[in-house]
DNA sequence: ATCACTGGTGGGAGCGCTCCCACAGTACCT
DNA sequence: AGGTACTGTGGGAGCGCTCCCACCAGTGAT
């Protein structure tokens, strides 16, 4: 029964065909073994699991994936470069919710950087292969055409942030809307009342809901919208230290700030101490993420926490369900496919 | 011509086969075209390229894999749980030295994290199932039993930082030995003449080749080698402060420190500042890694640099080519497999 | 006794490739 | 003319699974 030809086989994982040979079944009864099928007796089922085990099976995934015509594989597709990546504790706590979701699961996660445009010529191509059977797709910007190559695969995707408010694809979310009010009524319980805001780049939708939120807070507590107190940002340090040296400029009176990122945040806190004013006595000062750049700030910085790992989480648990039921998620009502969690003040001496 | 059952197709990826109908040729070209076998004629080449690109075709991974027993993805496993991974530039750098040297390559990565026991019984699954051509192994333990469990499987394997002297698999390491002496000399240089050594981990073998380095350094140089001088530490900011304060305690008059890392120099910082001392007025003191922690010290840390994505790049080199010529790594000689790479001594104000 | 059903089971066919053998054609010797 | 040695090509067999159809008891209703 020798192989043909000479096929580098090592010395011979045993194959399905060797099990049932063993246990005296069927191929087909040791395929339902392995596969958790209920329709088996119990004696065939333990039979079967004494030849796995004295044999040491274990499935030729190959063999299984172009038979049921799926990869039991699911990416986390990263559209920036590995630097920032890994700069960022969002993706690392990302990371570590997928990790736990599919932690007693048979499905394994690549992670796939696509910062580059060779990189996403790379990825285009590997999904065309159908290599894995769905993404997981995070901060991904208004205008990227991934998304609708998913869709034109019908390959299932989930998206951490929706783009707009049309979003088609099933998502996962913060409430930045939320948590931007709860930011600013903060600020106002603490008897500011001239609170800016410092916007991130507001091609992302998450940064305009948080203008949204921040203009909702002030307008609800009577204090109307001063369009002068909004300056956009665009999540970087240069951006806070700019859009803070400008609105400082137009309105030397502020007493409070809401930047929509900590780095912001931090370059804020830069123009504030460039213009000799204090935090918080001056200036009370939140940011959002909550990311160690808080905790590290020097008085450290209130900001808004986002539910990250559980958002890799519910993200993966979304992702798995429409993979096993396999239709594309477009074609469905997006019922309850998109979900929105619940942020948290983090109250520090900043503010 | 319909697929049996119902099975999911959703509307047909070409096959090969129909390449091969569409550019009148037979299935075997097509494949050798693919492949790109120079056992094809110009012409024939040509007419299977133009089929493929009317047709979009894209083979099917999973039908190679079975068929031609590889699966064109290599491994990279983390034996750390995902904070650390993200916690250190070492990573990210080697991460990016990998994917550089795979960019023009149809391999693909994957990231394994093995930190937990949960992860490592996975992984081990997930490596008897052959579901990756090569391993690339970092920070791997002398006790660790994964290159054993890789040999058994005869799953080619590279290694960085061999786990001893007489380590057997292929390895790319930076130079230990080297980049310790250089640290040492440079802190001789300077004018100081009673240096300490705060030590990595001992069971790691790249830490034993620093001591070493420091040993002969310090001989050669004429001062002999005080054991009271070496104090033992773990790479962690703690153990860099208590072998720091226990070294104080016994030799106050210590001129120079040269810690086994960064971090570790961080807290040997930390216990100068709290026994008054200076740097580096008082003492001198030099650090390894050269990661970010060094360049934001107060003051900034004189460090040894590794070439860490040149390794990255070196390794997966080596890896390919173990898996192109597909034997066994163990069964030949071990020729140059093991690679050293130099360090950089670079100079900052702390020394 | 006959006729449904039901839970269990065996095994053929087929997934889309690669490998290799066979063979046609051409070229260059004897 | 016949041999030998290529290059280029077609297509059978097979990789190790899953799917599904056929079938074989039993069981209970008729």
């Amino acid at each position: 029964m020798a192989t043909h030809g000479a096929r580098g086989r090592s010395g011979g994982r045993p194959t399905l065909e060797e099990v049932a040979a063993r246990a005296g079944v069927g191929r087909g009864t040791v395929s339902r073994v392995i596969n958790g099928s209920p329709r088996v007796s119990d004696a065939t089922r333990a039979a079967v699991e004494a030849a796995v085990a004295e044999l040491g099976y274990v499935p030729n995934t190959a063999a299984r994936a172009l038979a049921a015509n799926r990869t039991d594989a699911i990416a986390l597709v990263v559209p920036e470069p590995e630097t920032r990546f890994f700069a960022e504790p969002y993706f690392s706590d990302m990371l570590k919710g997928v990790g736990a979701a599919l932690s007693d699961t048979e499905m394994q996660l690549l992670l796939i950087f696509a910062g580059s445009d060779r990189e996403r010529a790379r990825l285009a191509q590997y999904l065309a292969a159908h290599r894995v059977d769905g993404v997981l797709l995070v901060s991904v910007h208004a205008d990227d055409p991934l998304p609708d190559l998913l869709a034109q695969l019908e390959i299932p995707a989930v998206i951490s942030g929706p783009r707009s408010a049309a979003e088609t694809l099933p998502s996962v979310d913060s409430d930045n809307y939320g948590g931007a009010r709860q930011a600013v009524e903060h600020l106002l319980s603490r008897g500011r009342s001239r609170v800016a805001h410092i916007t991130g780049r507001l091609d992302v939708y998450g940064a305009q809901r948080r203008v949204d939120g921040y203009r909702d807070a002030m307008s609800d507590a009577g204090l109307g919208v001063d369009e002068g107190l909004i300056e956009a940002g665009d999540f970087t340090e240069e951006g806070g230290h700019r859009a803070m040296t400008v609105l400082l400029e137009r309105h030397p009176d502020i007493d409070a700030v809401f930047a929509a990122s900590d780095v912001t945040a931090a370059g804020a806190r830069r123009a504030l101490r460039d213009a000799g004013r204090r935090i918080p006595e001056d200036v009370a000062l939140v940011g959002y993420d909550d990311s160690a750049i808080a905790r590290h700030m020097e008085p450290p910085l209130t900001s808004v926490r986002q539910p990250i790992e559980e958002m890799g989480r519910r993200m993966t648990d979304l992702l798995l369900t429409e993979v096993a039921d396999r239709r594309p998620l477009a074609s469905r009502g997006l019922e309850r496919r998109q979900m929105v969690l619940a942020t948290e003040l983090v109250s520090r001496s900043s503010s």
